[in-house]
DNA sequence: ACTACCTATCGTAAATTTACGATTGATATT
DNA sequence: AATATCAATCGTAAATTTACGATAGGTAGT
């Protein structure tokens, strides 16, 4: 990517609104996470049944939605429960909030 | 990408709200924005004097911006005044708050 | 017409993303 | 201990993204 050597400083907010919407920037995400709403909780083998994937690309998808903080696992044995992570939603949904004014 | 025979058909708002979120992804185009919320408007040049990136790269982040339509240039010669486009930017202030609750 | 100025576009390279199938790992049941 | 189930991870390929410098294009002033 051909970076420049030293990498921008942003303030927090806008790094982490740029990590919150680009962990929703792919429909496939959005859609998982309006499951979720709906749902409360799913287990990725109820998004596997619903969208056209496999299930590794599912999985991988979950993942990113973990690493940007937006949902979180439970293992219920032998499954894996998915909630929204409310604590981290919260957040979201505030800088979404201030952003658009 | 190796993509799936059929593209999968999410609904409207799950698109839109992903390309927004898709170009709202980046932290220089966060910060672009909130530059362009505090001067309402901008020209290119000012954009390249307060990042520390090549012009065309500048050129670029605004051309996304431009696709997703939540800004738009207006030619004042020999510059290039962009603003936030009202419209595009309260259907995703919309959508977001819609997805948030 | 020529020049200067500003910005978009082109060509490029490297990193990342998205998708798949195959494999691994972890837990519950037999 | 062996088996079955579910989901993560690995390996992979193709597309996209991000960045740069160089070039092209469009307008104003000379």
């Amino acid at each position: 990517m051909k970076r420049s050597l030293e990498t921008i400083a942003y303030n927090q907010d806008t790094e982490a609104l740029a990590r919150f919407a680009k962990a929703l920037g792919h429909p496939t995400r959005i859609a998982i996470i309006k499951h979720l709403e709906n749902q409360s909780c799913c287990f990725t083998g109820d998004l596997v049944e619903v969208f056209p994937l496999a299930q590794s690309t599912v999985s991988q998808h979950l993942k990113e939605l973990k690493n940007a903080g937006l949902i979180q696992g439970e293992l219920k044995p032998p499954k894996i429960k998915y909630c929204i992570n409310k604590d981290n939603w919260n957040k979201a949904k505030a800088l979404f909030q201030e952003f658009f004014d």
